[in-house]
DNA sequence: GTAAAATCGATATGTTATAATCGATATATA
DNA sequence: TATATATCGATTATAACATATCGATTTTAC
């Protein structure tokens, strides 16, 4: 199965078939429908049909897809097969909870080390260990690193991008609350809080001003 | 300027002018066009005067949008002019992480008190007290409390988000990894991490295929 | 062996979001 | 005062996306 292109809404929506998929039982012949993946995740059947067909070509009618095959479909798809590395720079609270968490490598991502303007420790729980930040981009270049990801306050955000890029990184995820200014071939994710909040707000607005009437 | 019916689009893209325009300096009568912002931000300024068209009437030609009024209109049509109670449940890394982060009350957040299974301490650094988990849905009756914020592992998201909405709840922020089984008047807004890392991680599959050519 | 049921895949339709074009308006400058 | 310029706002066109419909295929049950 080869990808051309796909759109970013189908791409955001594979981690929720991956992620229901291995809540599954791993018993070693068992099929799973468009229909009933539809059912479960609470999506249009015609909708999950046309993304798995993205991705995998082996649907059979009556059966469904292999639950394994399918998994493995969207998991070479995302790259989650082959792992990439990644440094971390803000060894905050939000930092740490990134380092610890030990789920990541489910997604084939692979935290090497983290960065701080002052570190306060030589390691963290689980044993990354923490650098001052003057060693970036160099530790970057020397370890081929392709992904940043920043968890600094905001003011220091731009920086930090621009070291991260003179040490040869392609992609950044940024949770701080900024919008950072980069070459057009890197790709910087933006974990937004704010919008999150928004929709939530609008939405209680809403439900407040309902109660009312 | 009463708002209809808005987009989720248009809703997620008002946060980056709100931000931007605070970024700008605080002048008495100082003007910005939507041309300027569009060019800010990166965006084509057809759609930045739409989407400001909806919040906001007060666009002048030749002049573009007082920036003070423009600010107030967007918040108060995201509701950030009346604060919102919260509760947040799961007090580890990334929990005290949010507790701590001293931004949300910009965006009308106020977060009273954090519940944990096994409270570790009776409050966090920034002095919001830590209940355990079983006075939950007492204290958000009592309280009226509309947001709860879910920071616990997977296996108990579900559990929490009942007593959630026992207790009168009205929307969830969830950043555990699962999709949860609410009634369809609860908003549940995902923060996802999966679907910004299958975005992260494609770009880089590309980039690298694009490499070895 | 045949009929029924269920599922896939493809095509077609409608809806929504984005982009482009054009005229109107207000300010600044000559 | 008149003209040029920049900006807004409305209208229209384009494209992306989600939804619905249809036929083909395969398994299961009788």
């Amino acid at each position: 199965m080869e990808a051309k292109k796909i759109s970013q809404s189908v791409l955001k929506r594979l981690p929720s078939y991956l992620s229901y998929l291995k809540t599954l039982p791993e018993e070693p012949g068992a099929h799973i429908s468009a229909t009933a993946l539809a059912a479960a995740l609470g999506m249009g059947e015609v909708q999950v049909r046309k993304d798995l067909a993205m991705v995998s070509d082996g649907g059979r009618p009556k059966i469904g897809y292999l639950r394994s095959a399918l998994i493995d479909d969207i998991e070479q798809f995302l790259g989650y097969d082959n792992t990439t590395d990644a440094v971390l720079i803000g060894a905050g609270k939000l930092g740490q909870a990134l380092l610890d968490y030990r789920g990541f490598d489910e997604f084939g991502l692979n935290i090497l080390a983290a960065f701080d303007a002052r570190p306060k420790m030589e390691r963290t729980e689980s044993g990354k260990p923490v650098y001052p930040i003057s060693n970036l981009s160099q530790f970057c270049r020397t370890h081929k690193v392709l992904m940043g990801i920043i968890t600094v306050p905001g003011e220091a955000a731009q920086e930090v991008a621009d070291q991260l890029i003179a040490g040869g990184i392609k992609a950044i995820w940024n949770f701080a609350p900024v919008r950072l200014d980069v070459p057009k071939n890197i790709l910087v994710q933006y974990e937004n809080m704010a919008t999150s909040l928004a929709v939530l707000s609008v939405h209680l607005q809403a439900q407040i001003k309902e109660e009312k009437k």
